[in-house]
DNA sequence: CAGGATCCCGCGGGATACTG
DNA sequence: CAGTATCCCGCGGGATCCTG
């Protein structure tokens, strides 16, 4: 988002970062091992190879993944974003 | 979403909870303090009235937040994002 | 000030078909 | 298998005006 308060608010920043859902879930599966786009598609069920493809070429531009022998890896930053993914789990296996 | 993965994900319950920038904006905020719906508007610059009003009745429907004489604050439950968020700003203090 | 009601537009994203 | 290319539609969301 374009927000003044965006430029200058970490939150807001990871918050624009993985603002779609998809984007959050390409994210935790590469937390546990690199994939294949096949195997992303699978696992992200109900995605279209165009949404994966599009959300892909974002986080590689933005450095969170990249792409190797045909293997999406994060990033030594795209890594550190397990953090946040993993307070995800907790409160969503707590309190949903 | 309504992938079959999400039904049993914990993560991507709270990612179809967060999936967009403006909920988690809102959140960031109300953990800080309760607040009127105009300080909102001022908070989130860029955000319309009719967007906000849709945003804040999503999270009172969702047991995240609730109105008491015209302010808006986070349910207990709505409290516990509080670590989620906490991490999403640790990650854009150091990374971005 | 705290919203509700309308109008309207862009683009996010699914479905499908095609290629190296 | 790993995408690319089109087509097309819905709805997310801004702008604006109105009301209690």
């Amino acid at each position: 988002m374009k927000s003044t308060a965006c430029t200058d608010c970490p939150t807001a920043k990871v918050a624009s970062l993985l603002s779609d859902m998809w984007t959050m879930l390409i994210v935790r599966d590469l937390i546990k091992q690199p994939m294949r786009f096949n195997e992303l598609m699978e696992s992200l069920e109900g995605i279209s190879t165009r949404t994966l493809t599009l959300k892909l070429k974002r986080l590689e531009s933005l450095s969170i993944i990249n792409k190797r022998e045909l293997r999406y890896q994060l990033t030594p930053s795209g890594t550190r974003l397990a953090p946040v993914i993993a307070e995800m789990e907790k409160y969503g296996k707590k309190y949903l």
